[in-house]
DNA sequence: TGCAGTGTTGCTTC
DNA sequence: CGAAGCAACACTGC
């Protein structure tokens, strides 16, 4: 589940390896996952053209081309990217066949790539997707600005102060676990990340946002930045699908708390963790050091 | 072995 | 209009 920390590590990974570099053909293994445009026309339109930057904004991966467009990624759950330099090629099922790449292929969860971008230099980037959720458009500019409007602040903006946030939950009355993962209030926190921090600040997560304490709310701001920077320092957490562009895991996983412990003890009280259903998703939490739900 | 669980977003329904 | 529910999909685990 590529979230704030995970997406951020492809970034900057894919900020050495391809800005500069010339699309020079794009080859499909899945069409649909360019969404809008029949895919001929996408080809059409990005041949060509220069990778001039690589961005992150909420959970989207933004890589800018040349005159003004872009292609705006989601990558849903299981949705990664797999770059390999030298002598690449792919064989029609989809999988990486030159022995110099077949690392990548060994694990499973690299074995679904859905496109294949080839650029200059003998670079291939590809984009695996287990599950077909994930999505490239190719926006411009005005279209990419639209878009990212929608969505709430940066956690990492230095804008974004523990006021703002207070200001944002006292709007909101439904529990704080459904407001943190709502993108259009904060972006880039889901469903991992959402457990953690809240274990972290003591706080139940059916508690209603509005009724949270100043204190409270300061600490969430707090574990927030703390929790997604480990967690990218630790190249995000692979405790299923996620791989950075070597295919390789990221450590935040071993650190986690209470996502995906159930009946675990805590570490903390070493009681066991809970699990509950907030909003259709897995909830963990520590029913002990988690207790007031206001 | 069949079926519930998994998770993000956006569309539909209330 | 806000909020809840579900579909999109494919694999895992019980």
């Amino acid at each position: 589940m590529p979230e704030l920390p995970e997406v951020e590590t492809i970034k900057n990974d894919l900020q050495d390896k391809i800005i500069g570099k010339k699309i020079i053909s794009v080859f499909p293994l899945w069409k649909e996952i360019v969404k809008d445009i029949p895919f001929d026309i996408f080809a059409k339109q990005v041949e060509g053209r220069e990778i001039v930057g690589v961005e992150r904004r909420a959970k989207n991966l933004i890589i800018k081309l040349s005159d003004g467009l872009n292609l705006l990624i989601h990558l849903k759950m299981t949705g990664h990217f797999l770059l390999a330099e030298d002598s690449a090629r792919v064989s029609d099922n989809g999988r990486w066949v030159e022995a110099k790449n077949k690392n990548l292929t060994e694990d499973k969860q690299n074995q679904f790539i859905r496109i294949i971008f080839y650029l200059s230099g003998n670079v291939m980037l590809a984009m695996s997707d287990l599950r077909k959720f994930a999505y490239i458009k190719l926006v411009d500019d005005k279209e990419m600005a639209e878009f990212l409007a929608n969505y709430g602040p940066e956690p990492f903006d230095e804008n974004f102060t523990a006021e703002k946030l207070g200001e944002i939950l006292a709007k909101k009355k439904t529990a704080i676990k459904k407001v943190l993962m709502d993108q259009s209030q904060v972006a880039g926190v889901g469903n991992i990340y959402a457990d953690e921090i809240l274990w972290a600040s003591h706080v139940h997560p059916l508690t209603a946002a509005n009724k949270l304490t100043d204190k409270e709310v300061e600490d969430i701001f707090e574990n927030t930045r703390k929790i997604l920077l480990q967690s990218l320092k630790n190249r995000g957490t692979s405790t299923s699908d996620f791989r950075d562009i070597e295919g390789r895991k990221g450590t935040f996983g071993d650190l986690r708390n209470v996502y995906r412990r159930t009946d675990l003890p805590c570490p903390v009280c070493g009681g066991p963790i809970a699990r509950i259903s907030i909003g259709g998703r897995g909830t963990h939490f520590c029913p002990r050091c988690q207790k007031e739900v206001k």
